[in-house]
DNA sequence: CGGTGCGACTGTTCTAGAACTCTGCGGCCC
DNA sequence: GGGCCGCAGAGTTCTAGAACAGTCGCACCG
């Protein structure tokens, strides 16, 4: 939660210490937390202030508030709202959250189907298999496989990925830039692999996003198979209907 | 965007007009506004007030804020990439393909707060609730919901529901036009009663769409709730990374 | 020529209230 | 008994600032 540089505002303060009260237990789902008047006492703080965390909590599933009613917590399930499709597998960090990123293991293979189809691989050519979890919070959020063309995996593969982003090697090793990419969103039910890594049962309901993403130069650099679980996501968007008069 | 009763809060105005000037074209993509002091002049109205209503439009990705540079309005290939999709859950007949709606059945019944919600209903307002099984080449396709106010139900119920679309009996019979939608998208397991409909195994894996649709008028005209099984349908777009700098 | 500090500009956080709307409940009136 | 009305309590919207914090360019100094 801390900045880089200076202090951290008093509503994220705010909001975490109620994250810290749910977690805890100090509140239960369901409960009813003092009127918004009384904890913006509580806190020293005026009403609009805390009112902005109240707001963050919101956002991000953790209470429910009632015009006339009150404030309460929510279910216990974690829903982190995507919003904005924006890279929907890709940069949560656009929300302003800390994302990290835990590296699991990785290996040549040879691939699928799908993948060999999306990085134009000729048959038997092998790809680097990169396996990845990331973490909103110290929750899992999403289980990441990221496939490269070996020769591109080769470079990554010396990289130290622990700690180094997929993106910043890409970028400043090798100097690519993905430039575009065609993402598709599958719904799906979790296996036992990725399930134990995400801290679900087998069979829970989940987005799956593959995606291809096209450097620069036109060629396929990594083809990304990314597992969300449908607890702690979801997709949102605006329609409008003009011109389209049928 | 009018309530059911009641002005429109001042901040959701602002919110309608900027989204008015970047569908108008008036501020295309990549465009830095103006200060938001001088926004806030524009308008009469405070800073706080300003920023709530760009906070709204950031949350739906219209707009991009960056501190000390300024705000811009987002890049199109996202956004109007979004826009593209149209309805998720909504008109397949996009893809070229013959939609048959099949009627199930019709109620009127208690609303779920989620659609109360979503539809702006007060306390004790019942809904009226459509079943329909939407099929492509006879296959099932999804299972849709259509929940509509009390008031707007009792006109639909009247018309022959199992041969004219909801659409039409909206656009005919009560001269209502849809023209705003939001939609959220959940990966889910399929209950039985849905399973069954569909021709799947409960506990398969299914998208769940939740839309509300709103009239020119602004007021929630109908809250749909669709399923549509794993196996039989995906998103897919496009991205871009041009980012926002101007 | 190069760095560095400062200043202008922009978004961000926060104060201290006032007035408003929505919900539930209970009493009053028919 | 049933409906209407008003009140209390809770969340919501908004004002009019003040102070803080990134970002960038330019003038100044070495």
């Amino acid at each position: 939660m801390a900045r880089v540089n200076g202090r951290v505002p008093r509503y994220l303060q705010i909001a975490e210490a109620f994250r810290e009260r749910i977690r805890g237990g100090a509140l239960s789902a369901g409960a009813r937390l003092d009127n918004q008047r009384a904890l913006a006492r509580e806190f020293g703080v005026t009403l609009m202030t805390l009112r902005q965390a109240l707001e963050l909590l919101e956002r991000d599933g953790l209470i429910a508030r009632r015009h006339g009613l009150g404030t309460f917590v929510a279910s216990p399930s974690i829903d982190y709202d995507i919003l904005n499709l924006r890279t929907f597998a890709g940069d949560l960090s656009a929300k302003g959250e800390a994302v990290e990123t835990r590296f699991l293991a990785s290996e040549f293979r040879q691939p699928d189907r799908r993948v060999a189809q999306g990085l134009r691989l000729r048959r038997g050519e092998a790809v680097f298999v990169l396996d990845r979890l990331r973490l909103v919070k110290g929750h899992p959020m999403s289980y990441q496989r990221s496939f490269l063309p070996a020769g591109i995996g080769e470079e990554v593969a010396k990289a130290d990925l622990a700690t180094t982003p997929l993106r910043n090697v890409l970028r400043y090793k090798l100097g690519i830039e993905v430039t575009r990419a065609r993402e598709t969103i599958f719904a799906v039910t979790l296996r036992s692999r990725e399930a134990r890594e995400l801290g679900c049962r087998a069979g829970a309901p989940a987005f799956r996003s593959e995606r291809v993403s096209w450097g620069g130069a036109g060629a396929p650099i990594v083809y990304d198979r990314v597992f969300i679980p449908g607890d702690r996501f979801w997709i949102s968007r605006e329609l409008t209907y003009e011109g389209v008069r049928p």
